[in-house]
DNA sequence: CGTGCATACTTTGTATGACAAACATAGAAT
DNA sequence: ATTCTATGTTTGTCATACAAAGTATGCACG
């Protein structure tokens, strides 16, 4: 007779994975917004761990470009420019029409009720016009088809291109024209999926993922002119005379 | 008059980053061979290194995907399974045909002309029958492909991904047959480069990493099935019994 | 006044040493 | 042979320490 497995499922939470969430969340929902300066020992404090834990979250972080290390060492919140909001965009797209399919071909019922109660609630948040729990409701419609697409490389891969443009999508949630739109993107996607039409719903996605990359594209090179145009130029240079 | 930027590249080569760069080498080109443990004291030893530097060093390389922590905190060099080097490929495919269709558009003569060389060189060594040789140099097709891309976002996770699969790759061009074979697809791409027609590039690219996907595909599927053939069952959760 | 220099502070990179917890190993005891 | 025990190994975490580089402060002097 063969013992069964009962093994515990051990969750000792390391701290520097406590710490990567903390800082990641607290990058992507934009309390650290792009640019900010990271210092070490003000993060220990915020965290209340060690230096050596905060950087090996940080070492993480590079790795996952949400932190930039400048030429002087000074680590800084990554800016997203409009170049890399589109190229991520333009990946996004690929991968996230990808795991939609997938995610039509391989998931059942109960993934699917899921996904038609997420759109639901969206909906009625959408309403009531709370713009960050909109973001994290949209964050959880992502996560449960990548989750359902059957590949853990491509969902990673998407978590983590996800992650990076999480404030900028935030952002351009906060223009009501955008929303409305993606709302009906969001439609004809559910419907897509709700018919178990993989085809029609990678078009979907890709659509929408499509539009919101003209929207948010059009809105950052916008900011960057205007940025350009208040500090005609070596603005990033001179560190002092910034305040 | 604006005062030029005279600032020297500094290039105080950190040491975290010097023993990133050796152990994620000595993973890509096989040295640590799949599952092979890795600890930490020995890898401080190997390098020259301190703990602290060694341990920065390990979270990049698993943001990156290169080794993988076990249930027991161990560390090992990651085992792509089947499975894994399908979608990486799939990835691939989609990332490096964009990359490539994007280097026929930009690319300047000087690119071109590199490109070309290496090709050539690549035919010589071909003949000459050195796999290392070819292999790097395979990668320096791939890689001056990725920097004329003009995309950093997507050259860094096109490089990302052919790091994982490298090993597999320069297993996969021991097999004669497929050497040949790639050849040929190379031989194909490098003509649509040269003949700047984006289009037909990205098309080659995509047929030569599809059959490449195939090829090694295949190959890990029969070894895994021999493994666990080998191996009836269990073969993983016990740790004792294996010597 | 502001120019220049000296001094002190800050921040990062790196190394060491320490210790607990979790495991693994080898003997010892039954 | 099974079980218990003592000992070693490995990782996770912390606290320090210090050098190098950069930044800020402040003072003296023409």
């Amino acid at each position: 007779m063969e013992y069964q497995d009962l093994r515990i499922v051990e969750n000792p939470t390391l701290v520097r994975e406590h710490a990567l969430d903390k800082l990641r969340n607290a990058i992507s929902r934009g309390l650290y917004p792009p640019g900010m300066r990271l210092v070490e020992r003000e993060l220990c404090e915020a965290l209340g761990v060690s230096r050596t834990s905060v950087r090996e979250a940080l070492r993480q972080l590079q790795a996952e470009n949400l932190i930039e290390v400048g030429k002087r060492r000074n680590i800084t919140v990554a800016i997203v420019s409009s170049k890399d909001a589109e190229d991520i965009y333009l990946m996004r797209e690929m991968l996230e029409s990808l795991a939609v399919q997938r995610f039509v071909a391989l998931a059942d019922e109960n993934a699917i009720k899921k996904l038609v109660r997420i759109h639901k609630d969206l909906r009625k948040v959408l309403n009531k016009g709370d713009v960050r729990e909109l973001a994290i409701m949209a964050g959880e419609f992502y996560e449960t088809i990548l989750n359902g697409s059957g590949s853990k490389v491509i969902a990673d891969m998407a978590r983590q291109l996800l992650t990076r443009v999480n404030y900028l999508r935030m952002r351009s949630m906060a223009e009501p024209h955008r929303l409305e739109d993606g709302m009906h993107e969001w439609d004809t996607l559910i419907e897509a999926i709700v018919e178990r039409n993989a085809e029609a719903a990678a078009k979907a996605m890709s659509a929408h993922l499509s539009n919101a990359r003209k929207a948010i594209v059009t809105k950052l090179q916008q900011e960057e002119e205007l940025a350009a145009a208040a500090v005609p130029e070596r603005a990033a240079v001179s560190s002092r005379r910034s305040g």
